[in-house]
DNA sequence: CCATATACCTGGCAGC
DNA sequence: TGCTGCCAGGTATATG
């Protein structure tokens, strides 16, 4: 479920009801992505001060230290009042005086970790070495084409890493890919400067729509049993392999890139 | 430093 | 029906 869309959808749906309130219990289930994580004394009796969001990170500040949430590939957040029985895939509860943040992940691959600050060396393990940005100023067409100059691995590869620009997932980087034009395996350092022109416009395009419309998909996604109402109900090539190209009729193909599925068009996406 | 592979974990689904 | 193998929205870590 989360790539930035998801996880910004999931921050705008509880961030202004936490924020002011005091952490009264923390409840861990199972262990997470990492053995380090966090321990009730750091955060009970600490107040919310906001929730932020740095790539696919959540970021909790409080009024002493921050706890910084990852929802891995299956975690979802859920912030009410009363919350049911834990159920076995349920693996953290963090009571507050305004509700209860509960962490939902069957496969276990998020975090929650606690670190005294944002620049502590346990936050930057994490956050320091994540690209920009790309719905913020900070995501400038020129560096991206400096940035992308240096990489020899394909674009895809490189969308996804995080290490230029941080929230494309494995969804959204095909869905930018064709979007501008470019064959998912062509070297990032082989781009021509328009091309990466396009490709800048066409990532900050699909996220800041999947935002936009997240909440509804969201939703729907929660509502609904299984997948339908989310993001693939538009996407142009994801999961559509053989499908007709939307724009050619040209059947979409799939291949492994780095052990991840990649979907494109071969006749819109040559470049 | 760079590019690529591996590991982590569970559930759903296609195929037999 | 039940089993097996494969696939899934991420990323730290290991390896070449």
């Amino acid at each position: 479920m989360p790539e930035l869309p998801e996880v910004e959808v999931t921050r705008q749906s509880f961030a202004d009801r936490i924020a002011g309130a005091r952490v009264q219990a923390l409840h861990m289930g199972k262990p997470l992505r990492w053995p380090l994580g966090v321990d009730p004394k750091d955060v009970v009796g600490r107040q919310v001060i906001a929730v932020r969001r740095r790539g696919k990170y959540l970021l909790m500040d409080l009024n002493d230290g921050l706890l910084l949430l990852h929802l891995g590939m299956s975690g979802s957040l859920n912030f009410a009042q009363v919350q049911g029985p834990r159920g076995p895939h349920d693996h953290m509860d963090l009571e507050t005086t305004q509700g209860v943040l509960r962490l939902h992940d069957p496969r276990r691959f998020g975090a929650v970790v606690w670190a005294p600050s944002e620049q502590s060396p346990q936050a930057q393990k994490l956050l320091g070495h994540l690209g920009v940005e790309p719905l913020g100023d900070a995501f400038d067409l020129r560096a991206f084409n400096v940035q992308l100059k240096r990489k020899q691995a394909p674009i895809k590869q490189v969308l996804l890493s995080g290490q230029v620009v941080v929230g494309v997932g494995n969804i959204y980087a095909s869905e930018a890919l064709f979007l501008s034009g470019i064959r998912p395996t062509v070297k990032a350092a082989k781009l021509s400067a328009p091309r990466v022109a396009k490709l800048h416009a066409a990532i900050r395009e699909v996220l800041a729509r999947a935002v936009a419309k997240g909440g509804s998909s969201l939703r729907d996604f929660v509502s609904a049993e299984g997948k339908n109402g989310y993001f693939q109900l538009e996407a142009a090539v994801y999961g559509r392999t053989g499908q007709p190209c939307r724009i050619c009729a040209t059947p979409i193909k799939h291949i492994m890139q780095g052990q991840r599925s990649t979907f494109f068009c071969p006749v819109c996406q040559k470049y």
